[in-house]
DNA sequence: TTAGGGTTAG
C-alpha cells in the first residue's frame, strides 16, 4: 500500500494527460479494493475523487465492498448509482459481483431489482450470472425461485449444479440435495471437493449416517481430493451422525487443522457426550498454535456443561475472554445452561441480568429449564415472564411453564396456562422425527398418517403397546399433557413421533441392526422411558438424535446419561494440564 | 475483474 500510495501521488504531481492519470487511478482503485494487502477505505476514497471511474473501477467497488469485514447493501448502493448515472453501463460482471453482495446480506428485495435488471440487459444466459442468481435466491432461502431459475438453465455445469445441491444442502432438504446429485451424475457431469462438500453437509443435517458413509467412500472411489474444507465437513458429518470414530479417524489423518476443523472435532466430541476428550482436543489445539474462535468455545463450555464441570467451565471462560473474543449469545447461552445444570440458578440468574446484550429466548427458556430442576417455583414466575413478554406466541414456552407447574404440583396454575393458551388460539407444533432407511430419510409427524406404509407402522406400535404395558409402564407427564391417556392405550404411543420413527424402524430393518432416529425436535429433557423399553423389548440398540446429543438406548439403558452422570465423578487430571495457566475467576 | 464449499448455545 505504501508502494502504492507513492505511485499516486506522482500521478498527481507530473503533467500527464488526464486520460493517463484517470487510467492510473482505476488501476489503483482495483489493487486497493481487490487485493488482500489493498486497503478498501482507500480505494473509497479515490473512488470518490475521479469524475467517470471505468467499468473496472465500479466492478472493483462492488466486489471490494461485497468482500469486506462487515458486509452492507453498499454495493447495491454503488450498483444502483452506477444505473442511475448511466455511465458505463453494468456488464456480466458487475451482475455477478452485486448478486453476490445480496447473498451475502441476504437482501432478497433488492437481488430481485438487480434479477429484473439482467433480465432487461440481456445478461440472463451468461453462465456466471445465471449461477449468481441461483446462489442469490437459495441464500436468501428462496428455494423456489432458486430451483427455477436453475431449471431455466439449457447448458448446467459443475458451478450450477454444485450450487443448486448447496442451496438444498443449507436448509436441510437432504433427498432433494442427494436427487440433484443422483441427476448430476445422470447428466455427465463430474462432481469436485466443493460439490461434495454440499453432498456432505446435506447428511449431516439430516443425520444420514449410511448415505454419508456412501458418498465418503465415493469421494475416496472417484479420488475427489479431500481438502481441508471437505475433510472438515467429513469430521462434521460423522459427529453429527454418532459415528464419532470415523470423525476422529478422518480428523486425525487431516495434514493442515484450522480453526474451524479443530472446532467442528470439539463440538463433535462434546454432542457426543465426550467432554473428556473435548477438553483435551482443545489442548492439542492450543499446543498447535492454532487460534479458537467463539465456536471452539461453545463447544468447550457445552462438554463442560454436560458433565458437570463448573469450575472448569468458568476458568475456560476466563481465558476465552483472554483470547480476546466477546461472549456472544451462544456462548452466554452455554455459560447459563453449565449453571442451570449444575444447579447453580441463583448465578445463572446473575449472569444474564449482567449480559451486556439482551437475552433472546433461548437462554430464558435455559434458565426456566434451570429453574425447574430447582423447584423454584418464585424465580421461576419471573423467568417465565419475561419469556412470555419476549416471545407471547409460541407454543413451546406455555408447554414449558404448564410442565414446570406440573412437575410441582401446581395443577391449578398449570390447568391457567394452557386455558390462557387455547384462549390465544396457539397450538402447539407437532413432535417431528426422522429416520433413514435404504438412503432414504422419511419424516414422521405426530398424529400425521399418510406416510405410504402407515398401516403397517400402525401394526408395529400394536405390538409395541402390548410389550410397553405388559412390564407396568405408566403414562409419564408427557402423556397426560398430550391428552391421550383416556384414548385407547395403543393411540397413546401412537401418537408421538419419535415412536412412529422407532416403529418404521422396526418394521424395515433387521436384528441386529442399530435404529438411528437422526432428528428428534423434542425439547432434550430426560432419557424417554418406552423407548427404554422398547430398546430392551426388541433387543435393538435405538440411537436418539435431539438437538444437542445423541441418546444411545441399549437394554433399557441409556448409555448417554449413565456416562454423563459418571463423569462428573472422575478425578480431572486432564483439566489441570488444560487449565494451569488460567486464571480464576471465582 | 466474473458464479459453487467446512465449525455455532437450549
Amino acid at each position: 500500500m505504501r508502494v502504492l500510495r507513492q505511485i499516486h501521488a506522482r500521478l498527481l504531481t507530473h503533467a500527464m494527460p488526464i486520460s493517463s492519470i484517470s487510467f492510473g487511478l482505476c488501476k489503483i482503485i482495483g489493487f486497493c479494493a481487490l487485493s488482500p494487502y489493498g486497503d478498501i477505505d482507500y480505494a473509497r476514497k479515490l473512488f470518490s475523487q475521479i469524475q467517470r471511474p471505468n467499468i473496472f473501477s465500479w466492478n472493483s467497488m462492488i466486489r471490494g465492498c461485497s468482500q469486506s469485514q462487515t458486509p452492507s447493501k453498499e454495493p447495491v448502493i454503488l450498483f444502483r448509482k452506477m444505473v442511475r448515472r448511466g455511465y458505463p453501463n453494468p456488464n456480466t460482471f458487475t451482475m455477478a459481483f452485486v448478486l453476490k453482495a445480496c447473498s451475502i446480506v441476504s437482501a432478497l428485495e433488492e437481488g430481485q431489482q438487480v434479477h429484473a435488471n439482467v433480465l432487461k440487459s440481456g445478461f440472463g444466459s451468461s453462465p456466471f450470472v445465471e449461477t449468481a442468481l441461483v446462489n442469490f435466491y437459495a441464500k436468501c432461502e428462496d428455494i423456489v425461485l432458486a430451483s427455477k431459475v436453475f431449471d431455466e438453465i439449457t447448458d448446467r455445469n459443475l458451478v450450477a449444479w454444485s450450487t443448486m445441491i448447496s442451496g438444498y444442502a443449507r436448509i436441510g432438504l437432504v433427498n432433494e440435495a442427494l436427487g440433484l446429485f443422483r441427476d448430476m451424475q445422470k447428466a455427465g457431469v463430474v462432481p469436485d471437493e466443493v460439490t461434495m462438500v454440499s453432498v456432505i453437509s446435506a447428511c449431516a443435517a439430516s443425520g444420514a449416517l449410511d448415505t454419508g458413509k456412501w458418498v465418503h467412500a465415493y469421494i475416496n472411489k472417484q479420488l475427489i481430493e479431500t481438502d481441508l474444507e471437505l475433510s472438515t465437513a467429513l469430521v462434521n458429518m460423522y459427529a453429527k451422525c454418532g459415528c464419532i470414530e470415523r470423525a476422529k479417524e478422518v480428523f486425525d489423518a487431516m495434514p493442515v487443522k484450522d480453526t474451524k476443523a479443530w472446532s467442528s472435532m470439539i463440538v463433535g466430541l462434546a454432542i457426543n457426550g465426550l467432554a473428556e476428550d473435548a477438553l483435551e482436543e482443545f489442548f492439542r489445539m492450543e499446543e498447535a498454535k492454532v487460534k479458537p474462535n467463539h465456536v471452539t468455545f461453545i463447544g468447550v463450555l457445552s462438554a463442560c456443561a454436560h458433565s458437570g464441570l463448573v469450575s472448569e467451565g468458568r476458568r475456560y471462560w476466563s481465558s476465552m475472554l483472554e483470547f480476546g473474543i466477546v461472549p456472544s449469545m451462544e456462548l452466554y447461552g452455554c455459560m447459563v445452561d453449565l449453571l442451570c445444570r449444575a444447579s447453580l440458578v441463583e448465578d445463572a440468574c446473575t449472569l444474564v441480568e449482567t449480559m451486556p446484550i439482551s437475552p433472546n429466548p433461548v437462554i430464558w427458556r435455559t434458565l426456566l429449564v434451570g429453574c425447574k430442576k430447582s423447584k423454584n417455583l418464585d424465580k421461576s414466575e419471573v423467568v417465565a415472564q419475561r419469556l412470555l413478554e419476549l416471545e407471547p406466541h409460541n407454543a413451546e414456552n406455555y408447554i414449558l411453564l404448564s410442565n414446570l407447574y406440573a412437575s410441582m404440583s401446581q395443577w391449578e396454575k398449570m390447568s391457567q396456562v394452557r386455558k390462557k393458551m387455547k384462549g390465544m388460539g396457539i397450538k402447539a407444533v407437532p413432535g417431528c422425527s426422522s429416520i433413514e432407511v435404504d438412503g432414504l430419510v422419511h419424516e414422521f409427524v405426530m398424529g400425521d398418517w399418510s406416510h405410504p406404509e402407515a398401516m403397517e407402522v400402525r401394526e408395529i406400535l400394536r405390538d409395541i403397546s402390548k410389550r410397553v404395558h405388559a412390564v407396568g409402564h405408566q403414562p409419564g407427564i408427557s402423556d397426560v399433557l398430550h391428552n391421550v391417556v383416556d384414548e385407547e392405550k395403543e393411540n397413546a404411543l401412537c401418537e408421538h413421533s419419535e415412536r412412529l420413527a422407532i416403529a418404521y424402524g422396526l418394521l424395515k430393518t433387521k436384528t441386529p441392526m442399530a435404529i438411528r432416529i437422526v432428528k428428534n425436535l423434542r425439547v432434550c429433557g430426560d432419557c424417554h422411558e418406552v423407548t427404554k423399553i422398547i430398546s430392551a423389548e426388541y433387543r435393538r440398540e435405538i440411537i436418539v438424535r435431539d438437538r444437542v446429543r445423541f441418546h444411545k438406548f441399549v437394554n433399557g439403558s441409556c448409555s448417554y446419561c449413565s456416562r454423563a452422570s459418571q463423569l462428573v465423578l472422575l478425578p480431572f487430571k486432564l483439566h489441570k494440564r488444560v487449565l494451569k495457566d488460567c486464571h480464576a475467576i471465582d
